[in-house]
DNA sequence: TTGACATATCGTAATATTACGATATTTTTA
DNA sequence: TAAAAATATCGTAATATTACGATATGTCAA
């Protein structure tokens, strides 16, 4: 536990936050971090988890690896995304703290 | 320390996570929300401190109202806003890890 | 009541985001 | 090489968001 100080973050700082969060905040892409949280998955299985074409989830992955979210990885003819923001992790659970049925 | 269940949100929770990110998604509202973790400011404060006209910072703060983030009281001819959601502070301190300078 | 102050709302133009069909790229298998 | 599989990219129409001037509302003080 370092400085846990209450300084205001710079206006930079902020805009890159908002474009980080405005990343996440969609439902699919939400529900494909979830997923990436446990273990790596292929577009294909992270499109059919969130019902949509897997062009689709191509895109939504390529916003979040875009903004250092994730990060992928190829084998053959698939593409394996997996977290590249340690971060995610602790965010996700503030999420689903406050949105988790629990 | 409750159920750390890994549990998967549904859909229609993880469309109101990403509504609620969405209204903080945004430079001078985690400007605001960060203020107003530290107690309460009036409309001219947070559109001061974020340097934009009062009526806008009126507009920010309303779709964080909306959304449940924050709530207000008015005394006299000024509004003051305070947090109304406390997971906003723990979601702060994930944006203050992740991109303060610390 | 009048004027000034603080906040809120409206209308809208500029900009950004999203979904999605079409098409392209890369890799494996026949 | 040809065909199929898995991803990725492009073009664009529909939709959403943002900023901001104009205007309205609510409150205080003279």
């Amino acid at each position: 536990m370092a400085s846990k100080a209450a300084t205001l973050l710079d206006l930079e700082s902020l805009e890159m936050a908002a474009e980080c969060l405005k990343t996440i905040a969609h439902p699919h892409r939400l529900r494909m971090i979830q997923m990436l949280l446990s273990g790596e998955y292929t577009v294909g299985e992270l499109a059919e988890a969130c019902e949509i074409p897997s062009h689709m989830a191509s895109e939504h992955l390529r916003l979040m690896k875009r903004c250092g979210l994730l990060q992928a990885e190829r084998d053959g003819r698939k593409t394996y995304y997996n977290v590249a923001e340690p971060h995610l992790n602790q965010l996700m659970n503030c999420i689903e703290g406050r949105f988790g049925a629990a």
